[in-house]
DNA sequence: TTGAAAGCGGTACCAG
DNA sequence: CTGGTACCGCTTTCAA
């Protein structure tokens, strides 16, 4: 734990060239650099953090809300809250994560005390509480998913709608009549929002397109493979001959166990489009066209959106959509009569 | 974002008389205390975290590394990120979440920035990167987890030697002379130190009592359903009349899933102990004996020791072991023959 | 019971 | 290209 005096001494320049030397703010010699990174080396030294909060004008750090609540789905959250921190260290940020019951309480805190440059949500429900907070702070917010009323608010999202219109068209495309969607677990249709965003959406299209669409829920967490084996069942006795999944890694392996076990191979039977999976869809027993909700991108763009808002050409507020991407695997033929 | 300046001029006091009434450090008046309340109160006041961390000795913040590998169990993992949280929150910390691929890098830079006061160590593997480094920082460091080599280092665990005694005696006591222990995913056995130490404490203990152990794991995560099936068929063939689990919440399901198709009902046919969960086994298919793994308990004492070590009195660098409790739910019976 | 003032360790302005 | 120094906002002695 060397000081900036303890380099500057070392390094025999004063403490305001170490500054500059490390900043690159102002210009320093060649081998005056070099003597400095010597001695930095040699101290170990870096910045005191408290120090560099209280004079220059940044913390570095980065708060990341996230609820984690028991029954969120934890890969699926696990990954967007990696994807921020690494996003963050590549710009020399750190994250601090704030899971509090009450959020809200984390976010003033921290808000008024200066601790960080900008705040990140996560998992962000229709009816946010975090949502008024952040019109109430003066700290930079970006919410990585979209509450139902985001006037004011800097929004990152997959364009779920564009998502459906795109898995719709494809299998419409291929000659499907008759599509499914087998979608989330119950409870996501209440706590989130791009769930029925990403339903309605499908519907519309298909009515649009002139076809038939079934949606169904994955049920609840704990009966999500009966559910689903029903759902399926159902469906393809309705005459359903193409099949959209949003749903978690294990659901969709239970779809292709339903499928398998009914003989029914993919795509020649049937045909199957992933719809903003988080998840590794290249380790599922089945190669499936997906169109990929990518955790790295939204939050990406988060963090791009949370730099850009310390500046003084701060991000629109607005709802920044991720064009949705469709990776193309062979799962999708038209359908059998 | 007002200034304890400002605090003070409204209260018509010094700014040390705000800084003492709001740490409690010195006996305010009542009555100046109050004015100094209602000014925070009206400013919206809360000290600046940058200046606190540079004047005072504390920084308020933990970091928390956890690399959070794809292979590992998420849910698992962020129940203890969670509960390490909550136990810091309780205590007025925060937590700065390092998830670096080298973690060793986030360590040294917040040990050296001194942007945190104690390190938490979560998924501590065997041969842990974060074991030498832990021993050259001088911020204190807490392993929720043991490596191979924890000579010098303050960690927190649940006594999975006692668990598996436990477990075993439970099933001995109760006549069994066979017993299974069906265990965690293959690549936990490399990549973490307690599941070899919980299955050699098990082996070792049937021994004792003159019982006939068999251990086999859940197989590869991919194919752990397919692998945790044959090995409950194997064993029950093999005469085993009593199974230790050590998995997580889907393996339990398949074991469950397993005997029933078999018409084996627990505990008449076959008893079950569910050994070092961190789920909630109560909601499982089947009331089932456990000894769990509380998640709280490990990171509530590992919040306490790291407090601890901010003081005069740092706690002892040894294993602080967590003693292994038994839930009786009634899913342990006298073998059928 | 209260106030004044010396740091804590940087940043960045003002000089040279 | 480099050095001196006034802050940043708080904690904590030292005095009164």
């Amino acid at each position: 734990m060397a000081n900036i005096t303890e380099v500057a001494e070392a390094a025999g320049v004063s403490i305001s060239t170490v500054s500059y030397a490390l900043s690159g703010k102002r210009p320093v010699a060649p081998d005056t650099r070099r003597r400095i990174e010597a001695a930095v080396r040699d101290l170990g030294y870096s910045p005191n953090a408290g120090a560099r909060m209280l004079a220059g004008r940044r913390t570095q750090i980065f708060a990341l809300t996230e609820p984690l609540r028991a029954d969120s789905h934890a890969p699926t959250h696990m990954s967007f809250v990696l994807a921020t921190t690494v996003a963050a260290r590549r710009h020399d940020y750190d994250i601090l994560l704030l899971t509090d019951e009450q959020a809200s309480a984390g976010m003033s805190r921290v808000a008024s005390s200066g601790l960080v440059d900008a705040i990140l949500v996560l998992d962000v429900g229709p009816d946010d509480e975090r949502v008024p907070l952040a019109r109430s702070i003066d700290t930079p917010t970006i919410f990585i998913g979209v509450p139902d009323d985001r006037a004011g608010l800097v929004c990152v999202d997959l364009d779920f709608e564009a998502a459906a219109v795109l898995a719709v068209d494809r299998l419409v495309d291929a000659g499907h009549r008759s599509v499914g969607l087998i979608g989330q677990p119950d409870v996501a249709y209440e706590k989130s929002n791009f769930p029925p965003r990403l339903r309605r959406a499908f519907e519309a299209r298909a009515a649009e397109r002139g076809a038939r669409a079934v949606a169904r829920t994955s049920g609840d967490r704990s009966t999500s493979a009966a559910a689903t084996r029903r759902a399926v069942a159902e469906m393809l006795d309705d005459g359903v001959t193409a099949l959209a999944v949003h749903a978690a890694d294990d659901v969709h392996q239970v779809v292709f166990a339903e499928l398998a076990e009914r003989g029914l191979s993919v795509p020649d039977d049937v045909s199957v489009i992933s719809v903003a999976a988080s998840f590794d869809t290249a380790a599922l027993p089945v190669e499936v066209d997906v169109i990929p909700l990518i955790p790295e991108a939204s939050c990406d763009l988060a963090v791009e959106l949370a730099l850009q808002s310390l500046t003084d050409e701060p991000p629109e507020a607005t709802l920044h959509l991720i064009p949705p991407t469709l990776i193309v695997r062979g799962s999708i033929a038209p359908p059998r009569r």
